[in-house]
DNA sequence: GTGGTTTGTACAATCGTTGAACTTATGACG
DNA sequence: CGTCATAAGTTCAACGATTGTACAAACCAC
């Protein structure tokens, strides 16, 4: 079964479809395929996945060949009897993404060929609430540049991820309370440096990338919450095994989700918000320390100082992080009794901290989630560490190629 | 636009897509653009809405008219010049769809045209409690056969609505609290009626059923959550125009998250969920009565004591209903924080109360969802009443059908 | 070698949509 | 009252995509 999302034109409601898209559907589901599989696929494994016919299978394989987006490889299996198959994987040198995150004190870019595979990154450090949200994108851009100029996988888009409110479809950040930012045109930055104008450019919410990437990687889980806590705490949605990202793309705001509605003042105006127990600097002060700046890629200072604190077994400090996974735990119910969820992702900062946040998070799923005796949700660890958003951003890049060939086909012309 | 969900097929995942799902996507286009239409279409409407060529309009609407799904009649615009079109609509002797309701204390059906219009509709008030499941079943059985009789309607499919977990894909109730119903095969003790055998049967959640109610009525809305306060309180969740169901169909429990993780205890064996403050029940044990049984249909006791003693200003339970609305609305705020809704619902119970309910989840909101400065979401009232569930289960069985018709008409000769 | 087996390709047939006629039915106008 | 303009609906050859069948290719086993 193909994990990718296929192309929309066919879903759509409101549109016809015409043969042009039942090849686009076919050509994806092919594709997918063999993105999918662990080792090569030949022609006849496809069609018979598929339903296919042998003949069909070909044809469409033929047309991603010639599109580079496949090669053919030596076979998988050693053969038994018969023709032996040829092997079919991804082009190494197929369209690649460039995933580029700007956090609050850091910019990452990643670069990942069409089989997702990283093939360059790298880390910034440099505190973004400093500058104006224009320098920032300008030196992010610059970044950007560098990674392209640094592999020979040539970029086909670029994705943005962004600690705050991202209006997906026109490339603008409404709201980054952490970064200070405030109804920015991201992209219209961005596309002022010529190299990056040409790409296909997106913009997205962190969590919502670093819940792509926890997608991408395993495969089991169909629907799950990826909580990713850095400075501030949000979440990305991954229902029936798609990104949901909210009809103006502002899903997932677990941070100001009220635990307890009597609770401490949050910065948003109310009160009791789960940032307000389980955010970084919430933790920390109520270990009895001050907050400072928090940081989360890298050096990781703050994490860094809750992880040695609760390792020499501070009493503050384990009963601050009972408090956050109690509160999380709450939240997280919640969202799991509201969505019919089988799982919940502990990423961002909480993964570092899982020792601790997990079993008090399981206990309270246990005991607040209604179907926990006969079917109670799994908590895990997330596969990816603090690299989790830049790297789904990089690869829902190429995710979106693979999703819809036909469309890349058609603006790449075959020759490649 | 049609506000149709067209033909699964198509969008899923990992299956081929033929020729014949072409047609069928196309077939079901049409028919829903006749179907959302105010007044009669004709082809040539058809073409110019779908982009389709007038000859594809013609040859599906001559599949559709074969089919006994549409009709012809006047046409709707007084021609101005050139040849009168011809008015098409759906066929008020198509196929019909029966609704079923089991609620704690009545069974109620309903009859709908393909149109959607109410053709029958009764009510039996009787406590369910009282019986076993099976006993229960068998006389909604009877009363559903005695609504086939009381129509002209050729009826061609059957849904269920139940308070309670319901496992959607095997017909079965995992488990219905209010009812005390513990793994029952609904559907199957349905199915020994003959006359219900030959129906197609779904089963689901009556807060999933009221949403869809809703969501048929009003266009507007893209991404709601349908509250549906009966005896326990449920929640019907529909994403970017679509019920959300969760992967086993158990989405929308929004009564037991979280209000105050010290709250009172609730039955579900977790501290402050919200029908410990909500409920109908509660509400009156707030208000310093006993709660008695509640009941929620045709004499609604329950909600018109409540009406009643806040009608005459009655301080305890003026104090009561805020204290409701407020749950109502801190665990709202949450729902719409994490899924980025634009609508709340208020239906069920809290449709007669909402005169009191209302502004206090509206203030709610108002402090806590993170945009509600820019983009504060919209509270309404549930524009159906207590017949929301029976009438949305019914119109969802033709919605099934113009949803796909192709399958419809594969398993009805052309004939007719 | 020869037979068996599986892979991949070739070709006519089928199905659904397109585009461009063409026919039909009406109102406007003289 | 007849002619023209206009729009609706139908017919038909063509195109594009898949299917099924047949066939060539490539390899193993004996």
């Amino acid at each position: 079964m193909s994990e990718l999302q296929l192309p929309s034109e066919l879903g759509a409601d409101g549109r016809p479809v015409r043969q042009r898209a039942l090849r686009a559907h076919n050509l994806a589901l092919a594709l997918g395929l063999v993105a999918d599989a662990a080792t090569p696929l030949s022609r006849a494994d496809i069609a018979a996945s598929t339903g296919l016919t042998r003949a069909t299978a070909s044809t469409l394989v033929e047309t991603l060949l010639a599109g580079g987006l496949l090669c053919e490889v030596a076979p998988a299996r050693p053969p038994r009897s018969g023709r032996p198959a040829t092997g079919l994987v991804l082009a190494p040198d197929g369209p690649g993404g460039l995933g580029l995150e700007v956090g609050v004190d850091y910019v990452a870019t990643t670069v990942v060929d069409l089989a997702g595979c990283v093939r360059h990154a790298d880390v910034v450090m440099a505190d973004q609430r400093l500058l104006r949200p224009e320098q920032a994108l300008s030196r992010a851009a610059a970044q950007a540049v560098a990674a392209l100029d640094a592999t020979s996988v040539r970029v086909c888009g670029l994705a943005v991820a962004l600690p705050g409110l991202a209006d997906a479809g026109h490339g603008r950040v409404r709201l980054a309370p952490n970064l200070g930012w405030r109804e920015v045109d991201a992209l219209a930055v961005l596309r002022r440096e010529p190299r990056l104008a040409a790409l296909s450019m997106s913009l997205d919410n962190e969590a919502n990338y670093a819940a792509l990437c926890e997608r991408y990687g395993a495969a089991g889980a169909h629907s799950f919450v990826y909580v990713s806590g850095e400075v501030g705490i949000g979440a990305g949605l991954v229902l029936e095994g798609q990104l949901y990202r909210g009809g103006r793309g502002w899903s997932g705001e677990i941070g100001h989700v009220t635990v307890d509605p009597a609770g401490p003042m949050c910065t948003c105006g109310a009160r009791g918000c789960l940032e307000q127990y389980a955010g970084q600097e919430a933790i920390l002060r109520r270990a009895g320390l001050d907050g400072g700046a928090a940081t989360s890629l890298g050096g990781e200072p703050t994490v860094r100082r809750i992880v040695e604190r609760a390792g020499v077994g501070d009493p503050a400090m384990l009963a601050a992080l009972a408090e956050a996974g109690h509160a999380l735990g709450v939240v997280l119910a919640g969202v799991v009794n509201v969505l019919d969820l089988d799982t919940v992702v502990l990423g961002g900062v909480y993964a570092p901290l899982a020792q601790w946040v997990q079993p008090v998070v399981e206990q309270e799923l246990q005991a607040r989630v209604l179907w926990s005796t006969w079917a109670p949700p799994a908590v895990r660890t997330a596969s990816v560490g603090a690299e989790a958003a830049v790297l789904g951003a990089a690869r829902s890049v190429v995710r979106g190629v693979l999703a819809d060939p036909s469309r890349w086909l058609a603006e790449r012309p075959p020759v490649s």
